[in-house]
DNA sequence: TTCGCTTAGTTATACGTATTATTAAAGCAA
DNA sequence: TTGCTTTAATAATACGTATAACTAAGCGAA
């Protein structure tokens, strides 16, 4: 009797008896037809050198073992990962989550799924998402970044894989695949300010975070401020959360002098944070204060939080509409273009 | 004078004059070594065959060269693609981010990256997802299935792709290497429920959702509802948003009848939708109607809502520890385990 | 008959990496 | 000198797919 291991195939001694999944040469093999015909029925509609016959036998052979493509090899072969990247600060923060369903509503149909890289705002950690998007993970990008600048990012376009960044102001067209879509941050808190000072508010305070979007509406703050004679009051913290908001609304009313009598949150969560500290501090809202925020993330509504509307969505499907038109076959062409999105201020009753 | 026609290698014509990414070969030919030189160097920290003069040769030349490893070419190579996927319904549902970084937390460290599938709770997405997976896509899987079965997934593990299934209740052993995270459901809605009949309800409400975990929860109610002698009282709507919520506390607020003093929500998400529907119809909560959710999202706390803490991170995390235990060689054997996380009750001002 | 065309495929190669097997050269002992 | 060991590598192969290049058989037309 002949010792014949039958050895299961790619038994690489890894995985525990898990049985392989059958690939384009076992169907080839059961169906008596060499891997390349299989790979030309299952690709291709239509097949001129292969008859009807043969076709459906491949196919029923295919469905019969249960093959999937396995999608490392077409992506190696292919050069094409079928993936864009969706780089932010923090999924938790509920504005990016409608971006992320923005950007999948266009990428699904196209076949791209989304991965998500979070940041947390760090410098390191944005540095990490550029090195891990050079290993060739993703075909595109989607991005924010709060401390990368263009010659950081230029990498990536020079390697042809497009980014689209999500920004708080128009960037000029540049002679690189960097696109961006964005609202006009300044202008949307300068409109803010102003609806604030209509109210009859004279002593604004504005919380601000160190980096990342607040700069821009800090600007626009600031701007409105001054020209209404006004003096511009920044309180900054560090991160864009509720405990930062909390924090800075807490300083805030620790100081001594007179109290604002509003204040501008740079974004929703911080204007959540300050809305809590300001309650617990046994302040109601807006009598005693009157809160802002940006951005209008879900629970602004529920809370009656006085907002600055991002699409959000509409961001998001923006940005990945750009993406796959940049790479379609003999798709969209450098240079980089900057796509404005209209705001909105939600008037609710934190004013 | 000889045509030179120096071509840019790699030029598939696909990418307009993207510079290719330099490979180990390009770093072999630079450093006059060969490509089975650079790869023995690039990957393990001691060679006893590369003398330390050619192997800091070869680590030059790759940093010179800006060589980062091409991703498809090591899953291909070493059938891992170093990636987890995370299937649920909804990542715009609160619940979700704090569960996605749980997994990130843990996910990270080990080398996992995390892809976000979401299913929109439809069975042929569902179906969809576990397709997808079956591509070799992940290494391991994290996932709430809202229709799909045992049967079903058991064809994840039997191809060797542990799955860790966020649960509503224990799950028996079983033989294949599909695990479970959970806190127990009904319990918790008992408790919620029991808190409600403690202060005095007695014509409490619950709001449903047609599929997912709310039906555990239901459960729990109703047990404890009957108990007390009362009568469960079910509305139900489809989905898991403050939609469906709304629609739901209309319709109970339509009714004839005598109106229930307490809405249980089978979510939080569920139970703000309902709040938003009390409140416009001009009733003041807790007052006139008491309201209690599940799963405590950021928002909850803001909101005042009373409602069952779900630890998400910690679920997270412990699905993600699970997996990487699972694929470390040698690592853990089937069969999967059911693992119990607990819940809290968190009082606050809704009810 | 010979040429050319169609049919039905097949063979060969490449994508970039990891790893096993092999080897050429040098050094040293018997 | 022969044989053996060590050093420093290289060559070959495989992973699964897509595709360009090729071919063998059969048939009709010139």
């Amino acid at each position: 009797m002949a010792t014949s291991t039958t050895r299961t195939k790619r038994g690489k001694g890894r995985d525990k008896a898990a049985p392989a999944r059958p690939t384009q040469k076992d169907i080839a093999l059961a169906a008596g037809v060499s891997q390349a015909a299989v790979s030309l029925v299952l690709n291709k509609a239509e097949t001129p050198s292969v008859p009807p016959a043969t076709r459906t036998r491949i196919l029923e052979v295919a469905e019969g073992l249960g093959y999937r493509p396995n999608h490392p090899a077409r992506m190696l072969r292919s050069a094409r990962t079928m993936t864009f990247a969706c780089v932010i600060p923090d999924i938790t923060n509920p504005f990016y989550p409608g971006l992320v369903r923005g950007l999948q509503a266009v990428a699904a149909p196209a076949g791209y799924d989304v991965l998500i890289f979070d940041t947390d705002g760090r410098p390191e950690r944005e540095a990490r998402a550029i090195d891990w998007l050079l290993q060739g993970r993703a075909d595109g990008v989607v991005a924010t970044f709060f401390h990368l600048r263009a010659p950081q990012l230029a990498v990536l376009a020079r390697k042809g894989i497009p980014l689209v960044r999500l920004e708080s102001q128009h960037k000029p067209d540049g002679p690189l695949a960097i696109d961006s879509v964005y609202i006009d941050n300044a202008e949307a808190a300068a409109e803010m300010t102003r609806l604030l000072i209509a109210r009859g508010h004279r002593r604004i305070a504005m919380i601000q975070a160190e980096f990342g979007p607040s700069q821009r509406r800090a600007q626009g703050y600031g701007a409105v401020m001054r020209e209404a004679g006004l003096t511009p009051d920044f309180i900054t913290d560090s991160a864009y959360s509720e405990e930062s908001g909390a924090r800075a609304m807490k300083r805030l009313l620790e100081r001594k002098g007179e109290r604002p009598t509003a204040v501008f949150g740079a974004s929703d969560v911080l204007a959540l944070g300050a809305m809590e500290a300001a309650r617990s501090a046994g302040l109601s809202i807006p009598g005693d204060i009157a809160i802002a925020g940006f951005d209008d993330i879900p629970v602004a509504k529920l809370l009656g939080l006085t907002t600055v509307r991002q699409p959000e969505f509409d961001l998001g499907a923006l940005a990945a509409e750009t993406l796959v038109r940049r790479l379609q076959p003999g798709g969209l062409e450098p240079p980089g273009k900057s796509h404005e999105l209209k705001f909105e201020i939600m008037k609710r009753s934190s004013v």
